[in-house]
DNA sequence: GCTGATATAGGTAAAATTACTCAGATTCAA
DNA sequence: TTGAATCTGAGTAATTTTACCTATATCAGC
């Protein structure tokens, strides 16, 4: 028999049977253990490995994403994937980087499960589309106004020359201009960005999408 | 009868062909126009709008995202899907700002056309996949090997603290340690992310992911 | 027990930045 | 054509960064 063999973590009941149910909903897909916690989880990998595990990582006591770094490490042929409500970036990022092979919002849908399922056991990678949209749309839409205080054309492009690692001296010979006249600019972008030093003007430049 | 009116621009006759094949594959569309270029295009617009309109940006003499903020003010109804190959972030953003409805790669094929095509006269936005993904992995896997020099674990602590915009002196007192030591640990993290000053050290490091 | 990498920190100076204020020139819109 | 905003730049000083060198303590791995 062919089956995919699949097993669970999830701290809330509800959820853990809410998923079991769907997978039985799958003919080819039979779930081999169902655990509330990593102690359960380590335990029954020793039993018997499934070949995919869907993870929670916000568990009681310990860190999901620790926890999937273990398993990847340890049992490499297990697939895991990471099932939350959690989208923030760092903690999408640090999942993959532990060894995660997908990650699956708790929104999901059956069919979007079956998905993920069968992507991740063919080997690839598998990301929520809800996840890729938002990511997107993060990138794209940042228009710059309302939070970024509005910069002068040469504001901006003095701006753009700090970012790039030019002193103040470079950027007054590349463009002809006194030297206190940038430092004076500078001074100004540094009020406007409420920013005390350089670095956090970089910083805030790049994150606000003013320089780059 | 209900078809889907669309026009199409391109420079090159291949493409314009090519695309204008596909699009004759679909019963329900007709090609209403054809150009090479932003004039004609503003011609043809004058004597029928099409419902849908594929733009390509990199236009002999003009600039398509200005064109396309053009025709999105002057003709609102007219839902523009920039074709193109260009895939950098400053020009999907740009595009988007400028009332693009769509937009997507010149590797599409007649299934992400008819795709893309649904989805913007139903009124949404549409991106193609492939460029969905690409975003996605920036985010997610940027490792910060290969290109990244190894940084040390209070290196990346401390580069960590002056991408905040924190001083020497600020970091020292947090980690209790001398003003000296947070200069000599700056120091040497820009001999190994090879710049010269913070404002460079702090885009670097935003570069390589070592920072965040 | 040695070695190499890391973390710590002082010495010494030059260079650059930051912190404001003031003011003439230019430009652009009402 | 009169403002308002922007661009330009000087005055003055304190603060910070940058540029090296040297040196000790610690710790991990061989």
């Amino acid at each position: 028999m062919n089956s995919i063999t699949i097993a669970l973590v999830d701290d809330h009941p509800a959820i853990l049977n809410g998923l079991q149910m769907i997978l039985q909903g799958f003919p080819d897909v039979s779930v081999t253990g169902a655990w509330q916690n990593g102690d359960q989880l380590l335990g029954g990998l020793q039993v018997q490995a499934p070949q995919v595990l869907f993870l929670d990582i916000q568990l009681p006591g310990q860190d999901g994403l620790a926890l999937c770094r273990r398993v990847s490490a340890d049992y490499p042929a297990v697939r895991v994937i990471i099932f939350t409500n959690v989208e923030d970036k760092h903690t999408i990022r640090t999942a993959f980087q532990n060894g995660a092979a997908g990650y699956l919002l708790k929104t999901a849908g059956s069919r979007e499960i079956r998905e993920a399922i069968d992507t991740v056991t063919a080997g690839e990678q598998y990301v929520h589309n809800e996840l890729k949209d938002q990511m997107f749309q993060q990138i794209i839409q940042r228009k710059p106004s309302r939070y970024a205080p509005s910069l002068t054309r040469r504001e901006k492009e003095i701006l753009g020359y700090i970012a790039q690692g030019l002193s103040n001296q470079e950027i007054a010979d590349k463009l002809s201009l006194s030297v206190r006249t940038i430092e004076n600019h500078r001074y100004n972008l540094m009020q406007k960005l409420d920013v005390k030093n350089t670095a956090a003007l970089v910083r805030k430049a790049m994150e606000l999408g003013l320089a780059s």
